[in-house]
DNA sequence: ATACAAAAATGTAATGATTACAATAAAGAG
DNA sequence: CTCTTTATTGTAATCATTACATTTTTGTAT
């Protein structure tokens, strides 16, 4: 699930159409860059991506577009930590992992769980996310340790 | 579990020393105000709520004193925004709902799922959240539309 | 008590992601 | 082709959080 996908323009087209949205060269770039890199980018790491190809696009519209899709469902937006909004297009609902030492995200299959009670409320998303030490801190960090006794 | 609950120094200073913390006035003050205010407050919202009765409170204390709280799992760091961090004394884990519209958390209490794989990772803790319009902000927005036809 | 070393708190200044806003450009309707 | 709406752009501001150097407090040993 973390290895490069393949989208089509026509697919990115169709995803714009359905949600409502005219497919601007700058929204069908967002959103095939967020779907064909899904390692969950910062709004930062897309338009640095993009820029090359778009010199004219601003931070203001990759940020406007990302939660114009936010909104609307097309993608997913992480906030992990007090750092910056990670961002994913996610068709099929999943947790994620995050690691406190390196940061690394990894997605996690599985099924997200239904509120116990929703008295009046209107639940649009859900985001389950666990937090810990990688495989690979979590061996470094052992060393550490044998290290200091 | 939004009411106000009633928490002893003692208690507190007990926790601090199950932590193996210092038990300064600061940190004696900031957990007796979580704790006893479970309204998720941020950083903010607890330090000008405690400059009255300790004028030389500082903000970086607060904020260390809340990422050490943190760290050792006495309390629990909610981001659910790209806005400020939440914080919360959650003795027994729950989930949370936080409305788009008005930014009201409530609290769900429900058990949290574990992750369906943990390839090497070493889980600490886990955030479930829910997001949508809580009721009132949900009437609201029906009024609003049902004003436009 | 007193001095010393470690731990904690403080204040200020910087950082950096995000947003506000006004101006420009592009697209669709008539 | 003109008009109106929608989208993009660039710059400047915002504001939560962190870095850092200094000061204060605490605990321990003399």
């Amino acid at each position: 699930m973390t290895k490069k996908r393949n989208i089509t323009t026509v697919e990115v087209r169709a995803i714009l159409a359905e949600a409502g949205l005219r497919p601007s060269p700058q929204r069908v770039a967002v959103l095939t860059y967020v779907a064909s890199h899904p390692i969950h980018p910062t709004a930062e790491e897309i338009h640095s991506a993009l820029v090359d190809e778009y010199p004219t696009l601003s931070k203001t519209t990759v940020y406007n577009i990302l939660h114009l899709f936010a909104e609307t469902g097309i993608i997913e937006e992480l906030q992990f930590d007090a750092a910056q909004a990670h961002f994913d297009y996610a068709p099929v609902p999943h947790a994620h992992f995050q690691c406190r030492h390196c940061g690394c995200i990894i997605d996690i299959e599985q099924m997200l769980p239904e509120p116990a009670t929703t008295e009046g409320m209107h639940i649009a998303n859900v985001m389950l996310c666990y937090k810990g030490l990688c495989e690979k801190c979590y061996k470094e960090q052992c060393a550490e340790l044998s290290k200091e006794n």
